[in-house]
RNA sequence: GUCGAAUUCGUCUAACGGUUAGGACACAAGGUUUUCAUCCUUGCAAUAGCGGUUCGAUUCCGCUAUUCGAUGCCA
């Protein structure tokens, strides 16, 4: 049988890590093992809709590369799917199921529930639903119809006995029926539960697979008992381990980035956000951790899927980033940096192509020491002007050295700049820089260091020469000549 | 409280019942005759505890502890 296998977000929020995850792998296993992908949007809770969710599901799935076989606005013989335009079916499958005995008309309003919960509290007892309306005389079924009160219909779980079912990751799980409750299958405004819209989905789309994360281990009992009272097959259920924050707690908010739109913005890569998220609660092998999109969809076994939870990683999550930098082209990462440039006023907002060259020329060298898109700016801002924000001055006097000193080591680099800069190659300038260092009797860090600070104003830079080629022979001596002038005001001053 | 699941270096994880318990991130030290970064080398660091089964247990079983999850007219 053809694998089916789906990813039903409710639109409440933005896409967030945990559910990324929770489509990936099902993607991933669609892919792996011939089968269908498919996106559903379970919009059963009106009161929490957020109106840009549907679009940013969208445009994370297209931002990492993920697409669906069918879905909204792709038919596949099974739609619509979009579970508020599906509101009849699910009442008709409630109504079924009164008629047929497995759950029943509750009148009980949300103060008594309340009142029972806030009892059941203070008596220590278990939370939960008391049944009352679970077997209601006729007569008093007519009363509360009279009263004109909106019932909801509560599924009628059985007293004794035991549901078991077999988890393809944790084997199998099996609960007492004493401890399930009449759950709701259709609430008061007419709109189905999670539970309810999710089983008949999951069966009228011919869903073979259910994976998703852990915390729906205890409400599975119910979906299986759900399933035997329509009569129906139930999928083959996959429970993947959690994704916690530092603390070990379900990631949420407060332990920072987790919508994925915040990593987009935050300058992560898609693939290495892709990679990284595949290994949490999975793993190849013993050895291997990058993979592309293309082979995670040959190699993912869901046989391969952990027990326990994952925390997130956001240091080894940067890590991945800066691999994935540096093995991008130049061409990629001037496109990605490009809008950080112009954010950050360097480059014009209708770059010109001097600008995008003189971008392109210097990725390279920023290249290396990015771990993140939106860090570009920040580390590369030295390249343009006539002269760099000095960010660091001090340090432009070495230790142990006269600030004289430092003024006729520039004036000695200035030299070598002005004639040899054009026709010589930079291991040939930095020769001549080691044997000024020779001549002054320093360090070779005392010769490059002045030089640092008066090219980029910063002691941390990509190598010197590089740099000079970038911004040219013209500027490169403009900021020399204004680095000695600096210098001799402070002597004399 | 009740029910369920989980438990290998700080973190992500690997290990047909037989390994000096492996790799990666992080961290530390060193190297790459200029800083930072890259890259390379080395180091640090784990089977929750107690019982069983077995010639042999990280692996199988039980108990305890701890953690997480669920306990909504949310999903």
């Amino acid at each position: 049988m053809k694998v089916r296998v789906r990813y039903a977000p409710s639109p409440t929020g933005y896409q967030h890590i945990g559910g990324l995850r929770t489509a990936l792998f099902n993607f991933l296993y669609a892919k792996a093992n011939g089968g269908d992908f498919i996106l559903r949007i379970e919009d059963t809770d009106q009161t929490r809709y957020f109106d840009g969710a549907l679009e940013d599901i969208y445009e994370t799935f297209n931002w990492l590369g993920i697409s669906y076989d069918e879905g909204p606005e792709k038919d596949g013989g099974f739609g619509p799917y979009i579970q508020s335009q599906r509101t009849e079916l699910y009442q008709k499958y409630a109504k079924q199921l009164v008629e047929s005995g497995h759950a029943y008309y509750c009148y009980c309003d949300s103060g008594r529930l309340e009142r029972i919960k806030k009892i059941q509290e203070a008596n220590k007892m278990a939370p939960g639903y008391d049944r009352r309306c679970r077997d209601l005389s006729p007569e008093e079924v007519e009363e509360l119809k009279a009263s004109g009160i909106q019932p909801v219909i509560r599924f009628k779980a059985p007293l004794e006995g035991k549901t078991v079912f077999e988890d393809e990751i944790l084997g199998r799980i099996e609960v007492e029926n004493s401890t399930l409750q009449d759950f709701v299958l259709l609430k008061s405004d007419g709109f189905p539960t999670y539970h309810l819209a999710n089983i008949i989905d999951d069966h009228m789309m011919q869903i073979t697979h259910v994976l998703r994360a852990q915390e729906w281990i205890p409400s599975t009992p119910s979906h299986v008992l759900l399933y035997k009272a329509f009569g129906w097959e139930p999928p083959k259920f996959c429970h993947m381990p959690m994704v916690m924050g530092e603390d070990g707690k379900k990631l949420s908010k407060r332990h920072g980035a987790t919508q994925v739109i915040e990593f987009r913005k935050n300058g992560y890569l898609p693939e290495a956000l892709l990679n990284f998220i595949s290994l949490l609660g999975w793993s190849y092998n013993d050895k291997d951790e990058f993979f592309t999109m293309e082979q995670l969809q040959k190699i993912f076994d869901i046989k391969r899927i952990n027990t326990s939870p994952a925390i997130f990683d956001y240091k080894k999550l940067m890590h991945f980033n800066g691999v994935y930098i540096r093995q991008s082209s130049i061409e990629r990462l001037v496109d990605l940096t490009l809008p950080h440039y112009i954010e950050a006023g360097l480059v014009s907002k209708e770059p010109t192509a001097e600008e995008m060259a003189f971008l392109k020329k210097l990725m390279p060298l920023v290249q290396e020491r990015l771990e993140l898109i939106n860090q570009a700016p920040e580390f590369s801002d030295f390249f343009f002007g006539e002269l760099p924000p000095y960010k660091t001055w001090e340090m432009i006097v070495p230790k142990n050295v006269e600030k004289a000193k430092v003024v006729e080591i520039l004036s000695d680099i200035r030299k070598v700049v002005e004639a040899d800069f054009d026709v010589k190659e930079d291991k040939d300038l930095e020769q001549q820089l080691y044997e000024l260092s020779k001549k002054h009797e320093v360090k070779a860090g005392a010769v490059f260091m002045p030089l640092r600070i008066a090219i980029t104003g910063i002691n941390k830079s990509p190598e010197m020469f590089p740099v000079m080629h970038v911004i040219g022979k013209e500027v490169s001596l403009k900021r020399i000549d204004n680095a000695i002038e600096k210098l001799k005001q402070e002597i004399a001053g």
